[in-house]
DNA sequence: AACAAGTATGAAGTATACTATATAGTTCGT
DNA sequence: ACGAACTATATAGTATACTTCATACTTGTT
């Protein structure tokens, strides 16, 4: 079980960042019960999944909002099995669009190259 | 040459959102000389490619800081040849990365989903 | 014991990207 | 000429995602 410092380290994410993740409901650490002295929370290595799984998703453009939905399609218990996969698809989907997009985006930049690169002829 | 509500019907995006993309430099309308009983601003078929590329590379999680880069390339006169391919260069390696990212972000999304689909083994 | 470093909490501040509001002038159809 | 619809400008407000600050307690090292 780790500390916040550690969890930090281990993924380049801020300290700050990471309560703001937590706060925000991505994730929860644990009180430990014996511990009496401090409250000091505890974090497990699906936390450390998880950011890693945040960090990617918010570089190609999911918000908070939209990851939060796959991380509780991902552990959460109250939710049914067919709507964890429905969830999971639609992102599925989403996914592949995007990656049509960043294509689509490729393609302009290309032309767009090619043009300053011949624009005296 | 197009009026504002002209480009906002056909690319979606609100008359608002166009002022604010060309307030922040992302393209220029013009004003019309000939025209003096009015200040209206006159947008050419650039503006329309511009504000598509603008869609779709918000959506796959580019700034506008990001995006003025590739469109300051694209057409500002006073930048280097050499200096706008490198930019360029610069924005395909990063999709490249993001595409990467996308089907790094699948793969979690696809371990998850047969996870769910196999929990009560 | 002292003190740097780590932890928790709450609240305020910042950056980005809009979104809405208010005001005022213009154009167009009838 | 009237009114609805369109345009410009400036300013304020909102949502998201942090980031910083202030306060206070805890842990580990010397």
């Amino acid at each position: 079980m780790k500390l916040i410092n550690q969890l930090s380290k281990e993924t380049g994410i801020p300290i700050g960042t990471i309560r703001f993740y937590e706060k925000t409901g991505l994730f929860n650490g644990e009180k430990k019960e014996e511990v009496k002295t401090n409250n000091y929370v505890y974090y497990g290595d699906d936390v450390v999944d998880k950011l890693r799984f945040i960090q990617m998703a918010k570089a190609v453009g999911f918000t908070l909002a939209e990851i939060k939905e796959v991380v509780d399609a991902w552990y959460k218990k109250q939710i049914s099995k067919k709507a964890k996969i429905e969830v999971l698809d639609k992102k599925l989907l989403q996914i592949d669009e995007k990656i049509k997009e960043l294509k689509a985006v490729k393609k302009q930049i290309a032309i767009c190259k090619f043009n300053i690169q011949n624009e005296d002829l």
